[in-house]
DNA sequence: CGTATATGATTGTCGGACAATCGGACGCGA
DNA sequence: TCGCGTCCGATTGTCCGACAATCATATACG
């Protein structure tokens, strides 16, 4: 509100490396280069922007790192989309570094998860609830098996975010899924009937799916993320507490 | 599911500069150096990782690069706490990389909003209230002249978030925010009435917020949503069109 | 005591160099 | 013809040394 008008606009000396970054930034943002176009070779780059070697390779560090350009088996240039989950990992870092709490975690969690899971029931094929099913089997199967069951359920609720058919909730729901689904194995061991309660959430989701029942996929999802955090308490760890990547391994 | 257990992990010759990147990363999240915390010079890692300085500056720029360290007015590195914005510009470029559509958007906008305003409803303070008031007496002396108009509404839900006490949340929907709140300024020049509809919603919201009211909150958060997808739709936009850096300038 | 200046440290950029590795051409034997 | 080993040029990863510009700090000066 306080806008004051500036007179001149900020003098900002960009050093070389970053105007190298920029300029290839600018190209494949504007899509004039498509994911999967070669760039050229470093030599290339330094006749083209007349600048050093050591110049283009920092520029080009720069964009690596964002996964806008990748290299090959070959170690040659080319341009990538970025996936989702390597930015998931940066947000996860952030999250922790500003040490946010479990209780944020787990309230973003729930809101996301419903939203979710409500677009899942409008546009899941018959496909998806068998893909499903077949996990509910296996998670079946590794009862006893709490690290198994953790990494199934994990699978569980991306192939549901997956089914909602909505890539931005899903980008936004991956940094809270990094964090959240590792404690699962520490909120699983809190209660003996935890694998149980989870194998029953899980089935009464895909019966929501299938009867395509809104009411019932959110009553479940509720009750599914509440042992969750019930189970996180019982395993004596504190809802308060920041997240870290100890308690929630996010590599 | 269908896992090939595999004998041999994967070997990979990670290059120096990724060791060198990783080595101070790794002090970084597990804590052992805080936000603030300096850096030695270049000079100083070449000694302690015993490689070239070229090497340690290409390591060095893809953590100044994910704002995990800055540079300070000297250019000195330190630990930095990499912001939200900063990753939802990723994240952002992202989206539109992959050709994420206008309805995508809307619809992750919408349960976003309203898991957010619930919170706010909950833990907004007097202080903030009086800020938002602020921010609608801005709009309404701005009422011709749409651009600073479109500003004002994106830093009005900016404030609501940040009332909402939810960082996880406020973390996921910033890419959206980046999006849609530029488009705003098409929308709203889509109908004349579109000012006014828009400062009507946020004074309804404000209200909400000090009645304590959910319901009402839902509710005018939905107007003003559906009042900015019709904007869009008589300003002749297509919301099936993949969000572009055009119609929706995220820079 | 405040200010201007000198000095040293540090960064950004450059040029050149070399080993390791990769892609592709080539030749050879089955 | 196909598979295989070898060679060669191109490219990358890393190193070395250098220099101008800039910043931090100490020093001298008013």
């Amino acid at each position: 509100m306080s806008e004051v008008v500036e007179k001149f606009s900020r003098i900002t000396p960009m050093p070389a490396y970053q105007m190298v970054a920029e300029a290839i930034e600018r190209e494949i943002l504007s899509g004039r280069l498509k994911p999967g176009d070669p760039i050229g070779t470093e030599a290339e780059l330094v006749r083209q922007f007349g600048v050093n070697r050591s110049t283009v390779r920092e520029g080009i560090r720069l964009l690596e790192h964002g996964g806008l350009v990748q290299r090959d088996s070959s170690r040659r240039l080319s341009v990538g989309l970025p996936h989702y989950d390597r930015l998931a990992t940066r947000a996860t870092r952030a999250l922790v570094l500003h040490e946010v709490t479990f209780r944020e975690l787990f309230e973003a969690t729930m809101v996301l998860s419903i939203a979710s899971i409500e677009l899942a029931v409008e546009r899941v094929t018959q496909e998806e609830i068998d893909r499903l099913d077949a996990n509910i089997r296996a998670t079946e199967a590794a009862r006893d098996d709490i690290a198994t069951i953790a990494a199934l359920d994990s699978e569980f609720h991306i192939m549901l975010e997956k089914a909602g058919r909505n890539r931005v909730l899903e980008l936004a729901r991956e940094p809270s899924n990094m964090l959240i689904h590792p404690s699962t194995q520490a909120a699983l061991g809190g209660t003996p009937y935890g694998p149980d309660r989870l194998i029953e959430a899980h089935r009464m989701l895909v019966e929501s799916l299938r009867r395509r029942d809104k009411d019932m996929a959110r009553t479940w999802t509720r009750r599914h993320l509440v042992d969750w955090r019930k189970g996180f308490e019982k395993a004596g760890l504190d809802l308060d507490q920041p997240v870290d990547l100890v308690t929630a391994r996010a590599d």
